[in-house]
Order: C-alpha cells, then sequence, then structure tokens
RNA sequence: GUGGCUGUAGCGUAGCGGUUAACGCACCAGAUUGUGGAUCUGGGGAUCGCGGGUUCAAAUCCCGUCAGCCACCCCA
C-alpha cells in the first residue's frame, strides 16, 4: 500500500471548504471586475532567472523557491512562482506595447513557497492579486484600499481594520535621524512593535549590525520609536506628524498622499475605522515605495495579515527600461479561509444542487430521470439519488448534504402523473402536485424564504 | 533554515513498561420492507505516524525519520 498523504504544508480541500473558496473566488472575480481590472494568468512555472532577479534576488526568495526539472532539461532551470508579482512584472514587460496603460489586471492562482508551515501558513497557497500599472495617482492607491474592503465585505468577513501607511514618511524619519543607510534593518525593526513590545524593538534597534540590530545609538533608537508609537488612528496622526516631520519634503509627500487616500475613502463611503494609519507598518518587502497595506481580521490578528500590498516605483525594471510605477495589493484566500474555519463563520450549505431527485424503489427509472433533466433544463439544479434505496435514507443523504426539497415520486404518483415536493428542514411535503407543472412549481417553491 | 512541543480507529481523547488497547462522536445494520437528523440494540473499523534500538516484555523508554503546532526568520 502506498501512503496518501500529501507532503508537508500541502493539503487536499474537500467539499466543506472547496464549496466556501469557489464560493469566494467567484466573489472576488466580480469585485475586481467592477473596478475594471482583467484578468491574465501567467504560467505555475517561470525560468529561474525571472523569480531571483539574475542572481540579485534575495537570499530570502532563494531559500523559498521550489525548483522544478524535466529529464532532459537544464537543471536549475525553473522553478515554481513564489508570489503573482514577479510574474506580472515579466508579463507587462513583454506585452506593454500591446496593452498600453494605465493597465488594470487581477490574477488568481496558486504560488508556492518552501517554508516552514505553521497555523495559516502553506507551502501551496492561493494568491488574488490585483495592480495598476503605468500610474502615479492617488486614485490608484485609494482604489487599493478600496477594492480590500469591498472584497472582505463581500465575502462577509465580519470585522477587520485595513492599516496604512507610506514608505516616504519613515524615508523622511530616518533622514532626519541621520539613519538612512540603516533603512532596511530599523524598519525590519520596528514593523515588529505590536508583536513584541517596545523594549524588545528598543533593543533590535539599539543592537550592532553585527548581531543582526540597527546600530542605532541610545538617542536616536528612542527617538525613532517614539515617533512611530504616537502614530496609529486617522487624521489627527498625521497632523501631529506635520508639526515634526512637516518640513522634511520626503515625509510632506507621504503625508499628503495618506491625507488625500483617507478623504477618497471616505467619499466612497467606507466606513470611518476600517482604514487606519499605523505610522510603524512597514512590510518587508523592499520594493515598495509609497503607500503600504495590511489588514488583519479583528479578534484574529494572530493570522497575520489577509491582504496586503502597496505602491512600488518600478516594477519591472528588471525586464525593461521603461519606468512602469504600480499599486497593488493580494488578498490571501486560503489563510482567510482557514481563519473563517477555525472561527466558526464558514457554514452554511455545501450542497450545489438545491433538489434531490429520490429514486423510488419501484417506480420507472425514466420517469424519475427525465424530472431531474427537466429541471436542470429549467436551471434548477437536481441530483438524482443513484440507489433505489429506502426512501428515508435518501431523504437523510439530501438533508445531511443541504439540499433544500426532496422530490419523491412513487409507483402510485408516477400512475396518478403527479409529485411530491419534501422541504428537508421543516419535514412539511407537499404532496400530489401535477408533474406537467413540475419547473414552475419547483422554481417557485425555491423563491419562497427557507 | 534554527530551536522547542506533539503524533493512539474518520474526528476528539484515555492508557504512559506487563494478559485479547478503552471511551465519546461519526459510520453501518436492525427495531421501523412509501418517508431522514431522537431512542434502544447490535456491528465494522487501530500492525498505537513510520523505521530501528533497549528489554523476558514497548502504544508506553532511547535514536532516527516524516507530519502537525509554537517561537525565530519571513510572509498571504
Amino acid at each position: 500500500m502506498i501512503d496518501p498523504r500529501v507532503a508537508s504544508g500541502l493539503r487536499d480541500l474537500p467539499p466543506a471548504q472547496a464549496v466556501p473558496r469557489e464560493r469566494m473566488l467567484k466573489v472576488l472575480r466580480e469585485v475586481f471586475g467592477r473596478f475594471g481590472f482583467l484578468p491574465i494568468e501567467t504560467p505555475h512555472i517561470e525560468r529561474v532567472e525571472v523569480l531571483t532577479g539574475k542572481g540579485a534576488g534575495s537570499d530570502e526568495v532563494l531559500r523559498q523557491i521550489f525548483d522544478v526539472t524535466n529529464k532532459g532539461g537544464t537543471a536549475g532551470e525553473l522553478a515554481l512562482r513564489f508570489d503573482l508579482t514577479v510574474p506580472l512584472a515579466r508579463f507587462i514587460a513583454k506585452h506593454v506595447e500591446q496593452l498600453g496603460t494605465p493597465f488594470k489586471r487581477y490574477a488568481i492562482g496558486s504560488v508556492f513557497r518552501g517554508e516552514r508551515p505553521a497555523k495559516g501558513r502553506f507551502r501551496e497557497f492561493t494568491q488574488c492579486d490585483f495592480d495598476t500599472v503605468g500610474s502615479e495617482s492617488v486614485v490608484s492607491d485609494a482604489e487599493t484600499a478600496q477594492v480590500i474592503h469591498d472584497s472582505l465585505q463581500a465575502m462577509g468577513v465580519p470585522s477587520f481594520v485595513i492599516a496604512i501607511n507610506n514608505r516616504r514618511i519613515l524615508d523622511g524619519l530616518l533622514e532626519t535621524f541621520g539613519v538612512e543607510s540603516r533603512k532596511a534593518a530599523v524598519l525590519r525593526s520596528l514593523d515588529k512593535l505590536a508583536k513584541v513590545g517596545r523594549e524588545a524593538v528598543l533593543a533590535g534597534l539599539h543592537r550592532g549590525e553585527a548581531e543582526g540590530g540597527a546600530g542605532l545609538a541610545e538617542t536616536q533608537a528612542e527617538g525613532v520609536l517614539r515617533f512611530v508609537e504616537s502614530g496609529r488612528g486617522g487624521l489627527e496622526v498625521l497632523d501631529a506628524v506635520q508639526g515634526t516631520l512637516g518640513s522634511n519634503p520626503s515625509a510632506a509627500a507621504g503625508l499628503e498622499n495618506l491625507r488625500a487616500v483617507l478623504g477618497l475613502l471616505a467619499a466612497a463611503g467606507v466606513p470611518e475605522g476600517r482604514v487606519v494609519v499605523d505610522l510603524g507598518l512597514a512590510r518587508g518587502l523592499d520594493y515598495y515605495t509609497g503607500i503600504v497595506f495590511e489588514t488583519t481580521v479583528t479578534g484574529w490578528e494572530r493570522f497575520g495579515s489577509i491582504a496586503s500590498g502597496g505602491r512600488y516605483d518600478n516594477l519591472a525594471s528588471l525586464f525593461t527600461t521603461r519606468r512602469l510605477p504600480g499599486v497593488g495589493a493580494s488578498i490571501g484566500l486560503d489563510r482567510l479561509l482557514a481563519l473563517l474555519e477555525e472561527a466558526g463563520w464558514l457554514g452554511g450549505s455545501i450542497s450545489t444542487a438545491p433538489v434531490l431527485v429520490a429514486q423510488f424503489p419501484g417506480t420507472e427509472l425514466s420517469v424519475v430521470f427525465s424530472a431531474a433533466a427537466r429541471l436542470r433544463t429549467a436551471g434548477v439544479g437536481a441530483e438524482l439519488f443513484p440507489e433505489p434505496i429506502a426512501i428515508g435514507k435518501q431523504m437523510g443523504y439530501g438533508s445531511t448534504r443541504g439540499h433544500r426539497f426532496g422530490l419523491i415520486i412513487g409507483p402510485d404518483e408516477a400512475t396518478a402523473g403527479v409529485f411530491n415536493l419534501r422541504d428537508l428542514k421543516t419535514r412539511q411535503e407537499r404532496k400530489g402536485l401535477p408533474l406537467a407543472d413540475l419547473e414552475a412549481i419547483v422554481a417557485s417553491a425555491l423563491n419562497e424564504p427557507a
């Protein structure tokens, strides 16, 4: 016997998970489409050179990448994509002349990372990316947050917060303290504030670079931290920063951007409190240059971000000399589903056909087979039970699968040209309905509230 | 990739050196051969993750390995 297990970090999805997942994908496509984003597809496998940025790729990427080898091919040439942004960069570089800008696309698909799996963290997971390439407008910045908001809302996530910040404010901060050269290490430390607390962050900032710290003097570390700590909230946070960093051109630009974004989102009717400024939000990815986003579900912060992204100055610089700024985000569908499932918010019927047509022992098979076919033709999902077993068993099957109605045609009904329609929830049964009006009767019954 | 915790029927657990591994839920059958989630009765299902070692004897101790979880790292 071969052990039917799957490898670490990979999983099977039974209908109870696959059905809600399909529904969410449908919702996401609708929302993306409503904003004018168009779908694209790129291969799951890319050339390693593309993924790693020709050797210039970070160690982190190299560590997480899955190699793919085909017999006869060149070893180490191909690998599985680890996100959808790098493939987008390659895609846009190749096709921008035909597509023109601004170009808004969405892409939904599996990505692969050779990480150590944990809760809500897998080695294959689906990303739902949307990006606007070729515009530096604040419209796109605000729209990105709005799409995140509308998506989560439409998927039925009860309560969430989209944190925003602007890298340029942080740039200004670092310039002011004269520590631009330590940017990456400083941001990495600050990003952890909510998680590890102020003392740990302070220690990280102060610790020497050799030990993985940022190597800041104590006054610098304290100052930088104090600044970040001052800010999580709405416009008042921006006003406060205006006073301390407003004279720095970079910070001023960042502040103006966030102010405009908050204004537009309010104008679009995004509820107050759904989007908050968080000056400590940095995001590890070093290609972000402007606004950044990170979204958590209220009460489930330990699952980490379920939707995040940001603005980048020049997405495709590895692939073309043409400068292509853009902004976008990615919704982590699998993490969100894992969260909703654990929170018990997934519920609902998993049946995709509302009517279960029973196969009554003794009834001519063609009678029920054609009844099911007629319903489907009329656009009503109908499942014919495949075995002529005890009728109660069949009703039980329909009930546990979440079918709304059981349709019963016994030998007596068949002779009389009628059918019975049983509500599987209330156990109420309407009997002797004319078979000639099958479609109309069932359709109208389905329109009644459950 | 580093460190730690865990691994017993589909799921959740008990047993933690000594006869045929226990319980709940789920599943199947019957009471109920034209009507399902209750009750009762009966039943199937586990080489105790896998491999090796210690011992007269291992689910139980040791080592390795795989998987899950936690922290670091990173991120959806």
